[in-house]
DNA sequence: GTCTATAGGGGGATAGAC
DNA sequence: GTCTATCCCCCTATAGAC
């Protein structure tokens, strides 16, 4: 079954039972070195060698070098919009309590795949609009539950800073930072991945304390 | 006058007085691009159109394009590096006082060269030993009197949490995560490339404030 | 020192057999 | 669907004239 890729990225994005297909195969390859080296530094045969096919294979499923970077630069937003997403529109939880959950969940995704903030970060520098025109990032954002709530607060004389900005990107500097850095701050700190992995554990409760000290 | 370019780096770096010649003006276009795109997107075509000159000038003054960039990466690491040890090793300035500095200082500094963060962590990522090993990234900052200042704060029960790390880590994640994360923030927040700089300059103020209230 | 012309190699993509 | 062989362009680097 041969993918077409000239409609809409996001239905493409399914993955419906095919865990252990060629195709499969061959997108998680790419995820892995894409994520790795970026989109310039990466070369279709190193793909193909992490899958263990070869490259006519990878256009034969995905046209091109391109078209399958596109695909993985989506999913990955993706993800990494919808953690962000399902933490910000939750009616049921409090400003506070969603600091907690931020922390706790960001904190978990990205241990399991520490390449993807820089990846992110790198690959939308290269071409802003192309993926910030085409996804939900700001909507999602601005309308969100956690906005109301910061304003509420701020309108109550709860906060010292009126600025939701702020406190949106205070919550994810101290979340992601440490992983852009991470080669620099194992150098710095003597650190092996474990010892990283366990300061990072110890910043789930510190983030909170620390974001509500700097507001409150 | 031909660079030579297979002993010390860190010989290289001077710039007595050529600021117009055209190895000076290579090595400028050079710095713009592989800041903006990083190693791999770069091709040698890009740095001589924007210097002015043609690829085989490029050859003959820096050998290759792999040379070249190992200058202006080494360049850059040590401006970046040297800008934090002036204000970690001030033995004149208090702990409080050198946040109040670094803030000030490296705002004003990236505002300048805004790619900086983000073209060092990319570019560390590929071959993390490589930039590492060679510089006293480290020692810099273990040795440093902020960690002994720090140290001293904890002992005295100054401050609420004991290792030195966070503290460093979160200093730099304020200042420097913004830059990293501009143009996902610049939609998030509806900002122009002044707007931008406005927030930044606001954080000057706010980031002492804020790590006061994160470890006192 | 600076240019034009070109060599040389690497990497993305395809043809065509199985 | 999957492979081998190959095309061809683009990019780095150099040769050689001025």
């Amino acid at each position: 079954m041969r993918r077409v890729l000239d409609e809409d990225m996001f239905d493409k994005i399914s993955n419906e039972g095919m865990d252990t297909t060629t195709e499969w195969k061959i997108k998680n390859a790419a995820r892995s070195v894409f994520h790795r080296k970026g989109y310039a530094a990466t070369r279709t045969r190193d793909i193909a060698e992490e899958a263990g096919i070869n490259i006519a294979l990878l256009n034969y499923y995905f046209r091109s070098k391109q078209k399958l970077f596109e695909l993985i630069m989506f999913e990955t937003m993706r993800d990494f919009l919808q953690n962000m997403s399902l933490v910000f529109n939750d009616e049921k939880t409090t400003l506070e309590k969603k600091v907690e959950i931020m922390a706790d969940k960001y904190i978990d995704f990205i241990t399991k795949e520490p390449e993807i903030p820089l990846f992110i970060m790198s690959e939308i520098r290269n071409d802003p609009d192309k993926f910030l025109e085409r996804l939900p990032v700001a909507n999602l954002i601005k309308n969100s539950v956690l906005i109301k709530q910061h304003q509420l607060a701020v309108e109550k004389g709860e906060l010292n800073e009126p600025n939701v900005l702020h406190f949106i990107i205070n919550m994810m500097s101290l979340v992601m930072f440490p992983f852009i850095a991470n080669p620099m701050l194992k150098k710095i700190g003597n650190l092996d991945d474990s010892s990283f992995n366990t300061l990072m554990q110890n910043r789930k409760k510190l983030i909170p304390s620390w974001i509500k000290a700097m507001f409150t």
